[in-house]
DNA sequence: GGTAAGCCCGTACCCGGGTACCGGATGCAA
DNA sequence: TTGCATCCGGTACCCGGGTACGGGCTTACC
């Protein structure tokens, strides 16, 4: 029964206890022993799945995504390729946006009502630029 | 009483009627007259403040910050630089989560889990990397 | 004056990724 | 055996920007 409980392997992954359970409830964390008393006893390898479950979310991977690359064990490929195309389109229109902030600095406007009036703002109105999903 | 009613307004800003009472109810759009039966009745002007809302959002504003720009009707300049900067962070972030996407690519990485037990994958593991805020 | 479209308000729900709170039970050491 | 830390399950809440629903009214047009 050599194993450790939630709380270590929290700390050892420098994760909150609490996300232990909300893993396990989105099926990212596999369900673990339990002790006579209901306690969780974890393997070690649980703090390498925590790792691996936090590598791909700051490659930008939802928890669904991960669950799936978790649970086939392959395809991260073809998902790293799709997820590749997303992060670009979304540099894209991020760009799009630090640009129109810029111009919008350059030509001084400080009023965005006075500024829709006035033709020569280069702030986007008529909907014709990009979506902020900040 | 010559005016728009919320559908109108709604379609000619291309927003959902919903979206009228939920700006008012944000503070983002004034309350408007109303007709005997209770009714809203919008002046024009009304359309321009929506079409300002959607641009403030294309440029990246949280709907409590577009509300402040359109009470104080000043201020966009250091707002804008600051949103800048803060556009500008995210960009940098993702730019880390895309050449991180490539280096798992190229170094032909197919499942996390294995990976992580690989010292050569690319694949920051260990919480050095950034976060990736969709 | 009928009938259909539109509008009213309040409330609940959606997405994603957790966090917080609760009363009660367990685990472990001294 | 007692005391304290920890853990349990379930539920509710947070962020932002809306959307959906439902029962009941008003308005517009014929």
């Amino acid at each position: 029964m050599t194993g450790l409980r939630s709380g270590e392997v929290a700390r050892a992954a420098g994760v909150n206890p609490e996300t232990l359970r909300y893993y396990e409830r989105r099926g990212l964390l596999a369900e673990p022993e339990r002790t006579l008393g209901g306690h969780r006893v974890y393997r070690p390898e649980a703090v390498t799945v925590l790792r691996v479950i936090k590598a791909a979310q700051r490659l930008g991977f939802t928890l669904d995504e991960v669950a799936e690359l978790l649970e086939l064990h392959t395809g991260l490929a073809d998902r790293a390729t799709a997820k590749l195309a997303e992060v670009e389109a979304r540099i894209a229109d991020l760009s799009i946006v630090r640009d129109s902030l810029r111009a919008a600095l350059d030509a001084g406007c400080d009023d965005l009502v006075e500024c829709a009036d006035r033709p020569e703002c280069p702030v986007p109105f008529s909907s014709g630029g990009t979506r902020a999903r900040p």
